[in-house]
DNA sequence: AAACTCCTCAACCGCCTACCG
DNA sequence: CCGGTAGGCGGTTGAGGAGTT
């Protein structure tokens, strides 16, 4: 079957815009407003989809975007953002105004995963490599001896997000900043919602769904998809 | 100076989800 | 409740610029 194209795929240009084609959609966005992207095209006049449109507005044509260089406290702020969210870039770019998924995902891929690579951190956990690896070795060792239960399904690490999370530090850019993997034991023993504590709108990403713990010790954690409360 | 390789980032693709009738 | 549609998102690609041989 497939899904319906998103719009007349013979009768659009592709690749790099034009100068021409930029003036016109920003001359139509301030003119009515950004609006409905599917109908946006043929009203500003434009051969493109309308994902495109919406894409160029976003990344690129925005009055409020800051282009240039990413600043120290930005990395360390994508860094710990990534630490909590994973790849939710959007969620991350809502942090750092003028910035945009897109760029902040570029810029994770081609600069602060080898930084974080070269501070001996693994860019998708946020723990040390070396202690992955010595995690692996043992893991490795309950393998061969016919034990696979506490494995992920995937092979690969077994997260646990009760000790993946912490709350967010004020560290200086220029602290090595050790892995977000505190255990919850060392955190403030109060209620508290990260997204919130970082800011995030309700509507954005938090639920506050309370998670009770043991020990009277409650942590507020927005579930994710699959996320179950025990 | 030319050829080649590497790197960056704008743009595309396809999936997911919210919304609406 | 269901199906269709549009918007939004994350992963991936590829053009072109920069650097190296």
């Amino acid at each position: 079957m497939g899904r319906s194209p998103c719009c007349e795929k013979a009768h659009t240009n592709k690749g790099a815009w034009t100068k021409e084609e930029d003036e016109k959609l920003i001359s139509y966005i301030k003119a009515h407003g950004d609006g409905c992207w599917r109908s946006l095209p043929k009203a500003a006049g434009l051969l493109r989809c309308g994902k495109s449109c919406r894409l160029r507005w976003i990344n690129y044509l925005r009055p409020d975007l800051k282009r240039g260089n990413f600043t120290a406290q930005e990395d360390e702020l994508i860094i710990e953002l990534h630490g909590l969210l994973g790849n939710k870039w959007s969620l991350i770019a809502g942090r750092l105004p003028g910035r945009t998924d897109n760029e902040i995902k570029n810029y994770w891929n081609t600069h602060i995963k080898r930084k974080l690579l070269a501070r001996g951190v693994d860019p998708q956990t946020h723990r040390p490599i070396a202690a992955l690896r010595q995690e692996e070795r043992s893991t490795a060792q309950e393998d061969s001896s016919g034990d696979s239960s506490s494995r992920d399904g995937d092979g690969g690490l077994d997260l646990n997000l009760d000790l993946s999370i912490s709350l967010p530090r004020h560290s200086s850019p220029e602290q090595s900043s050790p892995p977000p993997a505190a255990t919850a034991s060392t955190s403030t023993m109060q209620a508290l919602c990260l997204c919130c504590h970082l800011g995030f709108q309700s509507s954005e990403t938090c639920s506050c769904r309370r998670i009770p713990r043991p020990l009277g010790f409650s942590f507020i954690w927005p579930l994710e998809e699959g996320q179950r409360i025990a």
